[in-house]
DNA sequence: TCGGAATACCTGATCAGTCAGTTACTGTTG
DNA sequence: CAACAGTAACTGACTGATCAGGTATTCCGA
C-alpha cells in the first residue's frame, strides 16, 4: 500500500528535496511570466498572445508575416493562430491579405491602430520587466542574469515541441 | 494616419529596440516554462497544474491542504481549483475530505497513486530542468542564476494579483 | 507532366480555464 | 444572541486554447 509515501526511502527523499527546490524556481519563472502577461491584459486590454503577435509584426515592419511564421514564433497550433488573428482582425489591430507568392498563404500586417497598441503595450511591458525582473536583483547580477536568459532563449527555441 | 509605424520617431525607435530585446527574454522564460510543462504532460500524462498540486500536497505530507491554499500557491481562481481537483480526484490522484476545523472547507490529500505519480513526474521534471535550464549555461554562471531565480520567486509571490 | 506527399490555413468538437453569482458556514459587533 | 459582513467551495455561462480532420495549393520525383 506504500503508506510511507513520498519520502519512504533515502533516495526518494533526496529527489524530493531537489524537486521541491527546483519546483519553486519553475514556479517563479511561471509566475513572473504570468504577472507580465496579466499586466498587459489589464493595462492595455489585449491578451499576452496578441501582444506577442504585435511585436512579431512590428519587427517585420510592413512586409507582412505569414500565419505559419506567427505560429512558429509563438507556441500555438495553426488553429490557434487562425483564431487569434481572427480576434485581432475583429479588434482592428491587424489585417490579412493574400500572399502573392503562395496562394495558400495569407500575410498579416499591423494596422495603424495595431502599431499604436504595440507601442503602448511595449511601454507597459518594459516598465513591468524593469520592476519585476531587474530591480529585485542586486545591481551586480543584472547584466549576467539578462545574458543567461538570452542564452536560454536560444536553447528554448531549439527544444520547442513541434505543434501542428 | 501614422503610416510611419512603430519606429516613426527616434524615441519610439529606442523603445522598440528595448522592447524587442526584452520581449525575447520574456519569450524565453515563457517558452522554458512551456517546455517543462509540456514534458510533464507528454511523459507523465498529467497537466503541469496537476503536477504543481502534487508538489504542494507532497510538501504538506499527510496533513491535507485546503482548496483555498492550493489556489493561493498557484495562480488559479477558486473555480479553477475546484475543477482541477475534480479531475485529479477522478484520476485517483487525490482525495477530498471535510475539514473538521471549518465546515465550509475541504482538505485535499494525496492518494498512494498520487504519491507515486508525484515522484515519477518530479524525476522527469528535474531531468528537464537540468537539461534546459542548467546545462546550457556556462558552469560559472549556474549558481548565481539559480540564486537570482530564487530572489525573483519571492518578488513574484508578492506581486501576484489577487484572484477570486 | 502527372500523381501523390507536403504545406498553409481553416473548422467542428472538446477541454480547461475565467468570471460572476450562489450556498453554506464563520466571525464580529451592537 | 441576532443580524450581517466575510469566507470557502461550488456552479453556469463563457472564452480561448487544442486536436483531428478538411480543402486548396504547391512541390517533387518517376
Amino acid at each position: 500500500m506504500d503508506e510511507d509515501g513520498l519520502i519512504s526511502t533515502a533516495k526518494q527523499a533526496a529527489d524530493h528535496e531537489l524537486v521541491l527546490g527546483f519546483g519553486r524556481l519553475l514556479g517563479a519563472a511561471g509566475r513572473l511570466e504570468y504577472i507580465l502577461g496579466r499586466a498587459i491584459e489589464v493595462e492595455c486590454g489585449i491578451s499576452h498572445l496578441m501582444f506577442e503577435v504585435l511585436l512579431i509584426l512590428g519587427r517585420a515592419a510592413n512586409d507582412g508575416v505569414s500565419m505559419k511564421a506567427i505560429g512558429q514564433e509563438q507556441v500555438l497550433t495553426t488553429g490557434g493562430v487562425t483564431r487569434l488573428v481572427d480576434r485581432m482582425e475583429e479588434a482592428g489591430l491587424v489585417e490579412r491579405t493574400d500572399d502573392p507568392a503562395d496562394r495558400r498563404g495569407r500575410l498579416v500586417r499591423l494596422t495603424p491602430l495595431g502599431e499604436r497598441k504595440a507601442v503602448q503595450a511595449a511601454r507597459v511591458h518594459l516598465e513591468n520587466i524593469r520592476r519585476h525582473f531587474l530591480e529585485p536583483l542586486p545591481e551586480s547580477h543584472r547584466q549576467q542574469f539578462m545574458e543567461d536568459l538570452r542564452i536560454l532563449s536560444h536553447t528554448a527555441r531549439d527544444a520547442l515541441p513541434r505543434l501542428r
